[in-house]
DNA sequence: TTTATAATACTTGTATACAAGTATCCTAGT
DNA sequence: ACTAGGATACTTGTATACAAGTATTATAAA
């Protein structure tokens, strides 16, 4: 296999990270860009040699990745799954069934804190945008959402959050990545939806707020679109299943 | 540490499973039981050695339940957070949202079958009353509730549900095991309960479908009521928190 | 008595070794 | 030519070994 020695996944996002997170993060980019094709066999053997590691991380890394259904375990070898088109869709149904419970537990509390740091989010997210950090402009849009939904002190569906997050962080950043090359002016529709989403949530306008994910939906759909085209210029032949 | 030789999680449903699954089981059921109190710390060496088997399984088990919410990875062993009353009405929260959601995608399309299946699973639960198996029973009831969610073919809801059915699990069946021995009669309401549910789906009657959930609810209130009474007949002191 | 420091006994993370099981391929026999 | 059977080279699951880091405790000095 000529491994390209590019890592798809931020360094700096790893700076106190173990060999199995590295693993994790570097092994899910690679899946979810398409340079491991799905329906490939991943052997334990054969990626720890690839990665210069030992087995140890790589299983910590097999184990995670199909609790996330990137890969599904089997007897011999470890299959990829991958991400379909449908897992997509099916990913922003859950994104927002989690959201819209949120917002109904934030009208009932007060949110002057919580606006005041999403406002400096988005903040950072102009910055980002402005120093053409593809990168620092996802961490920031991950943030938002995680930010939020903390706010409610909801250990479970916080848990379901942090089991989506994983893959939501990679799609943003392939995408976010190839937006920045091409779609440029795309930004300044995302900030104005972002700043929507935090009025919703300051005048606890329930209509503002379902209008504002809704956007939020069909910017992530576009989001989508551009994945798709950087995963086939990625990739050598992606076989468009269904 | 008087280490009873007695395991909490019914043996034969690990037939074909691995070192690492029985002990992520067994850890569980006794941190949700509460004969592993919360506040505890679990070090990898001495868990290793009461169950009397290497670390790698062990690390195993540790990773899964920190992934549950029940205990937290540190750098110093992993501190016991267990379930609180705040917990168990959270995990029902995601019930409740997971289950209206696929509730939506059932009525649009035809339940035939899976009403058959579910009627099937009820005739089931009905012998494991008649004869006093709580653990079958509680494995049927798990059952029920998996069938209908896994009809949609939702592949993120069916991983939201993946993620608390364990903890589920453990609930039930410790609610169940108590019931069979004092509330026996409560059967026969979750019969009727889990029949309302059928009929709901059958009809597609949305109404009856919210009735029967939040009767399932209520049912549910009940068993943590008696989980909190094995609790306290299991563990020496409980320190209620909170 | 109290505080600073060093030795010690723990902890986790990673690498390696071993055992049991499975697919593959090659050979022998018909 | 084709099938049966066995050797072989894989696979995962578990045990063990080692390295690096952290809390604790004991000791020594003020």
């Amino acid at each position: 296999m000529t491994e390209s020695t590019e890592f798809l996944y931020p360094q700096k996002w790893l700076s106190k990270a173990s060999t199995g997170d590295r693993v994790t993060c570097e092994l899910r980019m690679q899946i979810i860009s398409g340079r491991i094709e799905s329906g490939a066999i991943l052997s334990e053997n054969k990626l720890a040699a690839d990665f210069e590691v030992s087995r140890s991380p790589i299983r910590e890394a097999l184990k995670v990745l199909a609790a996330e259904n990137l890969i599904r375990l089997e007897r011999m070898g470890a299959v990829v799954i991958g991400l379909k088109e449908k897992d997509i869709e099916e990913i922003y149904d859950v994104r927002l069934l989690i959201e819209t419970f949120v917002f109904e537990r934030l009208v009932k509390i007060d949110t002057k804190e919580l606006v005041r740091e999403l406002s400096k989010i988005v903040e950072m997210m102009k910055i980002a945008i402005k120093y053409r950090d593809a990168d620092e402009f996802s961490y920031q849009d991950i943030l938002f959402h995680e930010t939020i939904i903390r706010t409610i002190n909801h250990s479970y569906v916080l848990m379901i959050w942090n089991n989506t997050r994983p893959v939501m962080e990679s799609l943003i950043l392939l995408s976010m990545r190839a937006r920045f090359k091409e779609k440029y002016d795309d930004f300044t529709r995302i900030i104005k939806n972002h700043q929507l989403y935090i009025e919703a949530i300051d005048t606890k306008d329930r209509n503002l707020m379902i209008q504002s994910l809704h956007q939020n939906f069909d910017d992530v759909q576009g989001k989508v679109e551009d994945l798709w085209m950087s995963q086939q210029m990625l990739s050598k032949g992606v076989d468009p299943e269904k």
